[in-house]
DNA sequence: CCTAGTGGTTCCATTATGTGAAACTAAGTC
DNA sequence: GACTTAGTTTCACATAATGGAACCACTAGG
């Protein structure tokens, strides 16, 4: 699982497979189906090899051409690996049941988030029972270092990792809040290593406020992170805070579950 | 976006990409985390080879590797692309708000489903008295000759995409109603292409029927297809029948707003 | 302690594969 | 009818994939 030092090159890396994969991603980038010459633009790639890769990956199912206008958009298999990825590979089946409960008990939005190349990557939701329209859904990206699971897992990062996360950072100022600079992130990261919990106190989205807390495994490693999200309107940080025992609780039950099924029935031996 | 004849070898098809996939596949085929030596086993590939194939599509974040056990498993990576697969490529965003008023309006389970590798493939799903929750039922692939969708959708396929997807269609008998023949088959899509609709008849799952509708594009190619699904305890065929106006008429409204997205004002670039 | 067996990783000569400049075709412009 | 623009095909060349075999790290069993 190795939630951590997902490495993962990003610009082209390794082989021929890399590169298919990078072409992938920029169709993925598009929020809409593109043309031939709009991913040549980019200059990734020459043209011949750029078509050669487009017909490969559409040969695939991994894209999907439209002959009518020649655009190209991501296939449906994507949805259907996707699907196995995340019932195999994700917390949210495991930790389904106990959002369910915390939901419940909260009545707050609830994220399931995990780390993907330094990205938080939401895996499951549980909407307010009076919902809040904002950005996230499964399988949305968002910034690690302003917003609560982000800064939670960062948090517990093994120090190389954390490094190198860091260093794939934007930090653009989304609000007046966010945290804007290395070192300012590293003091918090400090705190929150220290309370087991974070706030993300407006630094992603005016309005939006959380507390998260990172989802460890027995042997001290991240597996992801959840979070307790709501609105100044509707409520405070420091009533958020009362929260956190029951939401750390929730964490346990969730590493838990996630430990045993890792390990169906072997032998369990401590490190 | 050829939704019909999507090729796709499934067999090692087309260069390094192509085998890359396969292996991808492979590891999603089994529905938890496996070893190395349970992939040789398949003897798609000499040992070197996979053992370079899966070091690629891990560093790739396609894969996760657990160092601890030694067991891979499919990466986060592929839920995000999904995602954005989901969005740019499928009918779901388009045909929510649609999906949602038909909800309601029935009051019973809305499927809506798009082919992929003569397989049925669920992209989205309403449930009367649940809320949505995303991958977790979008991204489940199921049999095309006896289901709803799935018919409809082969009923309006060309000759040439029809003929390779009944191919590849097992014909397991599920229950005692399921069309286990081509022939059988065939005619029943003569019927539903001359109706425009196409019954479950509990060919599926025993006490499950439903009445799917096909959405074709304006030029009339096959999109995608919905349903409205229930149970013999709470409703009959006939019931459903009475339905049909209401649901072609989503389906068209689904198509017409596809077509106008299709062809998207210019110039917007997210993020 | 040695030996055989299992499961995973690395080497490296061979050759298949991918590469990309350039030539070509098909549609639009002006 | 000359002139872009957008996509497709070719082909000599070199890179990158291949896979048999050797190699390690363990574990078991004699």
């Amino acid at each position: 699982m190795a939630a951590d030092g997902t490495e993962h090159a990003g610009s082209t890396g390794d082989g021929t497979v890399g590169k298919a994969l990078d072409v992938l991603d920029l169709v993925a980038q598009y929020g809409r189906p593109v043309r031939f010459s709009d991913l040549l633009e980019h200059r990734l790639f020459p043209k011949a090899t750029l078509y050669r890769f487009l017909q490969t990956l559409t040969n695939q199912g991994m894209l999907s051409h439209d002959v009518q206008t020649g655009h190209y958009a991501l296939g449906v298999r994507l949805v259907r690996l996707a699907h196995a990825a995340w019932a195999q590979s994700s917390l949210a089946p495991i930790a389904r049941p106990f959002l369910d409960e915390l939901a419940a008990a909260t009545g707050e939005t609830i994220h399931l988030a995990q780390m993907d190349q330094a990205q938080v990557l939401y895996v499951d939701k549980r909407n307010a029972t009076r919902p809040v329209e904002m950005f996230s859904q499964a399988g949305k990206v968002g910034p690690a270092y302003c917003t609560g699971v982000g800064k939670a897992m960062l948090a517990h990062m093994p120090e190389a990792a954390l490094e190198r996360a860091l260093q794939r950072q934007s930090f653009h100022p989304f609000t007046p809040q966010t945290l804007s600079t290395r070192t300012a992130l590293r003091a918090e990261l400090v705190t929150i290593r220290a309370c087991g919990y974070a706030f993300d106190r407006e630094e992603h989205e005016q309005g939006i406020i959380c507390v998260a807390v990172p989802i460890l495994s027995r042997s001290g490693q991240v597996m992801g992170a959840m979070s307790v999200t709501s609105t100044t309107q509707r409520t405070t940080l420091d009533a958020l805070e009362q929260q956190v025992g029951r939401i750390k609780d929730c964490a346990a039950a969730i590493s838990a579950a996630a430990e045993s099924w890792r390990f169906p029935e072997q032998n369990q031996r401590g490190e």
